[in-house]
DNA sequence: GTTCTGACA
DNA sequence: TGTCAGGA
């Protein structure tokens, strides 16, 4: 499929599919046109990178974590190295330190809503 | 009409 | 990331 299709399916505007091409996240083929010629797999690949960027991590990281260049994976990172190892165990960190501060937000964010309005539940459906 | 590369805010 | 230019 070219790269106006991916962009629908994956709701990633087609401006960051190219991107995530320069930054070797993604390697699809070319049409006779010069056209970028994505493969069904890769509408998995988009989603994943997409997860982990919005989890905060860098392309360059993400690169490193998703080896797994043409294959259908969720997010096997079997042949690890101790260096990717490392960069994981940072990044897990990373998101501790990420979680915990949105989880001050939110609850901020819940006194300020109850006294206001009133009518909020916090603790209610979804946590 | 769709996509391409490169560049700038 | 968004958007524009100038082509194919």
């Amino acid at each position: 499929m070219r790269i106006g299709e991916l962009a629908r399916r994956t709701g990633t505007p087609a401006r960051l599919l190219r991107y995530y091409e320069e930054q070797g996240l993604l390697t699809p083929g070319r049409l006779a046109n010069g056209y970028r010629d994505y493969g069904e797999h890769l509408v998995g690949r988009v989603q994943q990178i997409r997860g982990l960027l919005d989890a905060g991590l860098p392309t360059r990281v993400i690169k490193d974590v998703l080896p797994c260049l043409d294959t259908p994976c969720a997010i096997t990172i079997s042949d690890a190295g101790p260096e990717v190892v490392d960069l994981l165990r940072q990044e897990r960190d990373r998101m501790d330190a990420r979680i915990a501060c949105l989880a001050r937000n939110r609850d901020a964010i819940d006194a300020y809503l109850a006294r206001v309005t009133g009518d909020n539940l916090p603790g209610g459906p979804g946590r």
